[in-house]
RNA sequence: CGGGACGUAGCUCAGCUUGGUAGAGCGGUGCGUUUGGGACGCACAGGUCGCAGGUUCAAGUCCUGUCGUCCCGACCA
């Protein structure tokens, strides 16, 4: 092998097939995007971590302000008695609820729930907000934080305190409400697959995967490389559920009081675990670049007694950040080899090298990080006046081949069968997306679940008649996706 | 919450079986030489061995408890 194909060689991280929980845990420790913290089950948010969850918000909220919702903030406490009045809600919400009992040296007469979701205090407040249909509907946001004690954590997939956001929406009519719920589902839809480049399959939940309190649960849910499923953002459609717990009534054109239909909706930093997991290889993370918190990093060239690239790269980041560009230059007094491997690890999608050779032409030397060393079209040298006009189109590629990527993984782990027995082995092997004519029982979902350990995933209308289910012969009502999950 | 493994320098770990002066590599700091895929020399700094008890003349090492991390399940976003 020669030298300039040699691979390059990670020291920090694990190689990523063989162990995922190795390479993904190692990946966001080195890449700093977040530190565990002397608090149990709670990680710190690095700035660079902070920097993909501030464009994950940039590019959600944007999309909510177009749909007509607005942000707002409610209290991180809940009293008790409000978090009884709707039963099935409490009582999926119970075993995982963190409880303030104490208040200085006082104890409490009531105990206040830390929110591990918002229904109950927003659906409060809307029902003293709502009196007539002109209120309705009502389109709220609320970026925050919720604590749910979990028993097992890790960075972003699962952790007690997470950041997250959710909609909150209240409706006069069914049809509205429905029509929320997957209007938000199409939005998240659209995120994740050209934004985050993380293709996903959306549909409604099973009922034994519904929203505690939701009439229909609709989620987003995505192949991580190990073929398992991870849900990236749900939509629930909750009916006059939540509305006759909260007393959310209205009076209608018709003069009748009726109860609201309210939705909820949520995606947290969790996706960012996903799109780490989809789109990370061997040197560390690749980050599409509509999320990267750096777009390109600058990597000067010094010789003794020549540091004129220091000068040139400063100056070109300035003209790229005055036309918009997220960029940084590595000033820092490392082997220029040491800087690759680090923003390697880090995942930024292009790294531009300007040595005295480009100093004394004028150019500067582009490498993607979605193309390996061996590739010869890695890097390419370019006029340094151009650059602005140059990285919009390398960018833009670098997402496309990312996702394409992604997409075509999902594909090929995506098993349209027929046999019960293929149907059992590729779900026990965590093979992908297992997609089968299905029944729709609880039992036949729970059956699979004890023989296999996967669950339906989503599930979408079934194409034809007379079909049968594959697990047990009883008439296929759905088409179901079924994997193990995270 | 069950089963397993592990907590010793910033990181990765050795030392524990058989109690007796706290170790290595990497990293850090300073100076010098280097710099287009993880450079090198010299010098220096860095530890109440996760925490709390106990046994002992003496505990990193033995005992008990506790907290945390990782893996595999169960549960959950």
């Amino acid at each position: 092998m020669s030298e300039a194909l040699a691979p390059v060689v990670v020291k920090e991280i694990p190689p990523k097939a063989a162990d995922l929980s190795a390479w993904y845990t190692a990946a966001c420790l080195k890449a700093e995007l977040v530190s565990y913290s002397p608090v149990r089950g709670c990680v710190v948010l690095r700035p660079y971590g902070f920097g993909l969850w501030e464009n994950l918000r940039t590019h959600l909220d944007a999309r909510f302000k177009a749909t007509g919702h607005e942000n707002a903030y409610f209290p991180l406490l809940i009293p008790e008695s409000l978090l009884l009045k709707e039963a099935e809600h409490v009582e999926g919400f119970a075993p995982e609820v963190a409880w303030v009992t104490q208040g200085g040296s006082e104890t409490l007469s009531e105990r206040l729930a830390i929110r591990p979701t918002s229904e109950v205090i927003i659906g409060t407040m809307y029902a003293q907000w709502i009196e007539s249909y002109r209120d309705l509907p009502i389109l709220i946001n609320q970026w925050a934080n919720v604590v749910r004690w979990e028993k097992a954590t890790r960075p972003f997939l699962r952790t007690m305190e997470f950041l997250w956001q959710e909609g909150h929406t209240a409706h006069a009519t069914a049809e509205e409400g429905r029509d929320e719920t997957l209007r938000i589902l199409e939005l998240y839809r659209d995120f994740a697959e050209n934004v985050a480049a993380v293709p996903v399959y959306a549909g409604r939940k099973s009922a034994g995967e519904r929203f505690p309190g939701a009439v229909e649960t609709f989620a987003i849910e995505a192949l991580m490389p190990d073929g398992r499923a991870l849900q990236s953002g749900t939509s629930h459609d909750l009916g006059q559920n939540f509305a006759r717990a909260y007393d959310i009534t209205f009076v209608d054109a018709d003069q009748q009081i009726k109860h609201a239909y309210t939705t909820s909706w949520g995606v947290s930093w969790r996706m960012l675990g996903g799109l780490i997991m989809v789109h990370g290889d061997d040197r560390g993370l690749r980050i599409p670049p509509k999320m990267a918190p750096i777009e390109a990093v600058f990597v000067p060239i010094v010789r003794s007694g020549d540091d004129r690239a220091i000068e040139v790269c400063t100056t070109a980041a300035q003209r790229l950040r005055q036309a918009g560009f997220r960029v940084r230059v590595d000033t820092r007094e490392e082997q220029p080899g040491w800087k690759y491997s680090e923003w390697d690890l880090r995942g930024v999608p292009v790294r531009i090298e300007i040595g005295p050779r480009d100093v004394d032409a004028a150019t500067a030397t582009l490498a993607r990080r979605d193309r390996d060393k061996s590739d010869k079209e890695q890097r390419r040298t370019v006029a340094l006046d151009s650059l602005a006009e140059v990285l919009p189109e390398l960018l833009s590629d670098i997402q496309t081949s990312l996702y394409a990527q992604a997409k075509a993984f999902l594909e090929s782990h995506t098993y349209v069968v027929q046999d019960r027995a293929e149907f059992f082995k590729l779900c026990k092997d965590r093979a992908g997306m297992v997609d089968i004519a299905w029944c729709e029982r609880a039992e036949c979902e729970a059956l699979v679940k004890a023989e296999t350990s996967a669950t339906t995933r989503v599930l979408r209308p079934l194409e034809g008649a007379n079909a049968t289910c594959v697990v047990c012969g009883e008439p296929a009502k759905v088409r179901a996706y079924f994997a193990q999950s995270y």
